[in-house]
DNA sequence: ACTATTGTACTAGATGAATAGTACAATGTC
DNA sequence: GACATTGTACTATTCATCTAGTACAATAGT
């Protein structure tokens, strides 16, 4: 069974509130396959000790996680990675996404830009001329 | 004097306060030459009026615009765009930025991914593995 | 059946931020 | 010098949103 599973790392600086950055990491850990269907993800109550936050913080981030249907909860056993958390086609576009995501990210870090202008930045253009 | 000065449109949907907006849009006016040095920017009352906004609102977005030198105040006659307000190391800079921000949202826009979500993934993104 | 473990629901606190309200100070204009 | 016009300062309200607290419900294991 090896290393299989998350190692989720809260940044409370980040700007991204703490359930969004759990979502994010879940995705993109089944998107790189440390994660795959069936497998189950660490309770709310641990995770809730490990993280040192509250235990409905995580329930915040698994319960959209199981509305988009990513993951599946049964009370009493656990929250498990769904069958087919992401068809294809999907998959397909999130690592696009993800590759120009990084690209940029790097880019604008080498040009001195820190992630929340980057975020302003992308919020406040405007095409017009 | 033509056709000279700001037309500031503010979204409120856009996820950026207003004040920011504001900085932004007049941060990029004076890129594109749409401002230069010595205009008069509208007072505080007028684009308070114009935007439907509480004066301080704009107040606040000025007092930063001077903060960074790019304007000027000067009670009694206005706020007018200061001599150098960028420095042309910053301007190819600031170039190359937009540059890469309009790239980056055109493409994301084609992917279908709204602004807010763009925001969302560049300040969660990690490089790790 | 009992008990522990899991997720769930609901409320409330806390925080932070943006904007508004209102009164003040300085300068320009006549 | 009077008055209008400009920016300024300070306070307070509103508002959203995240997180915490606490008690509940369902399932699993024995």
């Amino acid at each position: 069974m090896s290393d299989r599973g998350v190692e989720l790392r809260l940044d409370a600086a980040s700007g991204l509130p703490f359930y969004r950055q759990i979502i994010q990491q879940i995705e993109h850990a089944i998107l790189a396959r440390r994660l795959e269907p069936g497998d189950r993800l660490p309770t709310i109550r641990a995770l809730s000790v490990e993280l040192r936050i509250n235990p409905n913080t995580i329930q915040k981030a698994y319960a959209e996680l199981e509305l988009r249907g990513i993951v599946t909860t049964q009370v009493g056993s656990g929250t498990f990675v769904s069958d087919t958390p992401i068809d294809s086609a999907e998959e397909e576009l999130l690592a696009r996404i993800d590759e120009r995501v990084g690209r940029f990210v790097k880019d604008m870090e080498e040009l001195g830009i820190g992630r929340e202008r980057m975020a302003a930045l992308v919020l406040g253009f405007r095409e017009d001329r």
